[in-house]
DNA sequence: CGGCTCGGAGTATAAACAAC
DNA sequence: TTGTTTATACTCCGAGCCGC
C-alpha cells in the first residue's frame, strides 16, 4: 500500500465489533471500495452522488474467491503427457515449489506489499515448466524461480557488457473494451506515477485530464468493430468476456498482438498527476496507441472469437510535450534474478527495439492457424510501434525473442538451449499447443475457436502515418487463432479455468 | 468537523479434505 | 455425497490523520 507514512496505528485488538444489521451489497463500487466504505446498490450510489463522484462510480469486476485450486507437480494429464520427468537429472527443475512463507519477499525488487497485492494473484502455487515436445530440454536457469508476477516492462534497457541502451520508456496497458484497465505494465510507476496495481480495475479516462480524448477513440474503435460486424447481422454490440483475468493469465507479449482486422488509432493522452506520490510525478502527456487485441482469439475479419476482444494502449511520453530526462537507472528492477546466468544479457543491443518513430504498429503478425504451431514470439511483439521486422525467422526476430524473454521471466517459454537448428544466435522458438483445441479428447470439442482457414485478406502495405487520430489500414495479416502459451503449468491452469467441464473429462 | 486513508473484523466463496 | 477445513477475496466499521 501507501507507505503509511508515519507510526503503526494504534489499534487495539481488543475491540469486538459488533454485527452490523445492514447486509452488504454484493458489490461495492470503485469509489466506495478505495475508500472502504459501505456503498448501495445504486449506480451511481449514495455516497458517490454525495460527494460528487457520480461519474467514476461503477462496479469493478471480482476476482475468484476461495482457495486456489491445487496443482499437482507432474499432472498426468492426458492434455500433456509428459514425456520422461521422472529422471531428476535430466530435468534438475521442472518445477520450483514455493510454500507461501518462502516466497520471496521482493518481486522485481518492489515492496512485498505492493507485488503481492492479491488484487495480482496468480493461481499457481508451483512452478511447472516443461517442453512440449520430447527433445526439448527445458532452460531451467532462465527461470525465475518465484511465484510468477503480474508484473511486466514493454521497456527494458538491454545491458551488453557495460553498454546501456534502451528505446523510449513505452507503458502498455491491456484494457477491456470498456476501457477498464487489466493491466498495465511496470512504467505506469515510472511514466506516471501509478503503480499498475493502481490502475487495476479502473476506467482508463479516470486516470486523464480529458477523458473525452480517449472517448473519442473509443468510439472510433467501436466504430471500426461496427463496421467489421455490419456484414454479420447476428452480432450486434461487442460484448467481450474479456476480463483483468485474461489478461494476468496471459502473456503480455501475447496480449499485444493485434486482432486481425484491427485499426490502430494515434491520439495524445494527457494524464493527471498520481496523487500522493513524491512530487516528480506530475502529469504526463502521451503518446497513445489503441488497437484490439487479439491476444485471447478475437478475430475481426473472420468475426471469431469476438468475444474475447480487449483494447490494447501504449503509450510513450509525447515528443513534443516537454522533454522528459530519461531516467538512467535500469527500468524497473531486474526481471533475472541475480543468480541466472547472463544468458539473456548477451544478446547484442537492442537499441530502438522499442523505438517510436512513424511506423504502424498494426503491420505483420505470425501467419499461423494450425494447432500446433512454432510460432515466433517476436513477431508478435512486432505488432509493437517501431518494430523492425524481417524474415520470421531471421537472426533479428530471434535476437528479438530473446529480448522478449529477458522482459517477460515468467511468461518465458519453454526453449531450447542446446539445438537451434538456423543460428547460433540464442533461439526460442515456441511450441505452442493451442490450447482449445485439445488433442487429446475426441469427444470433447471445446467451442469455437478450430478456425482452420485464415482470413483471405490480401497484406496492406506498412507505409502509413497517422495524424492526431487516424484510422491506419486494418491489420490484414491473419492471425493465429490462439497464441502461445509458453507454459504448461500455465496452460493447464488457464484450460482448467476456462473449461473446467472438459478438462474434467478429459481428467 | 468532514473527508480521507487504511487496518482488520466479519463474511462470502471455492477448493481440498474428511467422514459417512 | 455431504460436511468440514482451508484459503482467498470482499465489504465496510472504526480509528487516526489532516486541512479547513
Ligand atoms: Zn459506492
Ligand atoms: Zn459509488
Amino acid at each position: 500500500m501507501t507507505s503509511s507514512c508515519s507510526q503503526p496505528l494504534t489499534h487495539t485488538p481488543s475491540v469486538q465489533r459488533k454485527k452490523s444489521n445492514k447486509p452488504h451489497v454484493r458489490t461495492a463500487c470503485s469509489n466506495c471500495k478505495k475508500a472502504h466504505l459501505a456503498c448501495d446498490t445504486a449506480r451511481p450510489c449514495k455516497r458517490c452522488i454525495s460527494v460528487g463522484k457520480s461519474d467514476s462510480c461503477y462496479d469493478i469486476q471480482h476476482k475468484k474467491r476461495g482457495r486456489p485450486k491445487l496443482r499437482p507437480p507432474f499432472a498426468t494429464n492426458s492434455l500433456t503427457s509428459l514425456p520422461s520427468l521422472t529422471a531428476p537429472s535430466a530435468v534438475p527443475a521442472y518445477y520450483y515449489p514455493y510454500p507461501a512463507s518462502s516466497a520471496p519477499s521482493t518481486v522485481h525488487g518492489m515492496p512485498h506489499s505492493l507485488t503481492s497485492a492479491s488484487a495480482m494473484a496468480m493461481p499457481a502455487p508451483i512452478r511447472l515448466t516443461k517442453p512440449t515436445g520430447p527433445a526439448l530440454p527445458v532452460l531451467a536457469p532462465f527461470l525465475p524461480p518465484s511465484p510468477p508476477s503480474p508484473c511486466f516492462e514493454m521497456t527494458k534497457s538491454q545491458r551488453v557488457g557495460s553498454t546501456s541502451t534502451k528505446g523510449p520508456t513505452m507503458l502498455t496497458i491491456f484494457l477491456t473494451l470498456e476501457l477498464l484497465c487489466g493491466r498495465a505494465s511496470d512504467e505506469c510507476m515510472e511514466l506516471l506515477g501509478y503503480h499498475p496495481r493502481d490502475l487495476a480495475y479502473q476506467p482508463l479516462e479516470q486516470f486523464l485530464m480529458n477523458p473525452s480524448d480517449l472517448r473519442q477513440v473509443q468510439q472510433k474503435l467501436m466504430a471500426s468493430y461496427r463496421h467489421h460486424v455490419s456484414a454479420s447481422p447476428a452480432i450486434t454490440s461487442p460484448a467481450s468476456t474479456v476480463s483483468s483475468a485474461d489478461h494476468f493469465h496471459t502473456a503480455p507479449t501475447t496480449l499485444l498482438e493485434i486482432a486481425n482486422g484491427s485499426s490502430t488509432f494515434k491520439t495524445r493522452l494527457a494524464f493527471k498527476p498520481a496523487k500522493d506520490r513524491h512530487g516528480d510525478a506530475s502529469g504526463a502527456v502521451m503518446d497513445a496507441h489503441l488497437y484490439f487485441g487479439g491476444g485471447l482469439g478475437a478475430d475481426l475479419c473472420s468475426l471469431t472469437n469476438l468475444d474475447r476482444l480487449y483494447i490494447v494502449c501504449t503509450l510513450t511520453l509525447s515528443k513534443t510535450s516537454t522533454p522528459h530526462p530519461q531516467p538512467q537507472r535500469p527500468v524497473g528492477v531486474p526481471l533475472i534474478p541475480p543468480d541466472q546466468p547472463a544468458r539473456s544479457l548477451t544478446v547484442p543491443s537492442m537499441a530502438n527495439y522499442f523505438a517510436f518513430p512513424e511506423a504502424d504498429p498494426t503491420l505483420l503478425l505470425p501467419n499461423n492457424t494450425s494447432n500446433t504451431v512454432p510460432i515466433h514470439l517476436a513477431s508478435s511483439l512486432s505488432t509493437l510501434p517501431g518494430a523492425m521486422i524481417s524474415e520470421p525467422n531471421s537472426q533479428e526476430d530471434l535476437i528479438h525473442m530473446d529480448q522478449v524473454s529477458a522482459n517477460f521471466p515468467y511468461f518465458t517459454p519453454t526453449t531450447s538451449a542446446s539445438s537451434s537448428p538456423q543460428t547460433s544466435a540464442p533461439s526460442i522458438e515456441i511450441l505452442s499447443t493451442t490450447p482449445l483445441t485439445n488433442p487429446s479428447s475426441a469427444s470433447s470439442s471445446p467451442p469455437s475457436t478450430t478456425h482452420e482457414s485464415p482470413s483471405p485478406l490480401p497484406n496492406y502495405p506498412s507505409n502509413h502515418s497517422f495524424t492526431p487520430i487516424m484510422m491506419s489500414l486494418p491489420y490484414g495479416a491473419p492471425a493465429t487463432s490462439f497464441n502461445v502459451h509458453q507454459d504448461t503449468e500455465h496452460l493447464l491452469a488457464w484450460l482448467e479455468d476456462s473449461f473446467p467441464q472438459q478438462t474434467a473429462a478429459v481428467k
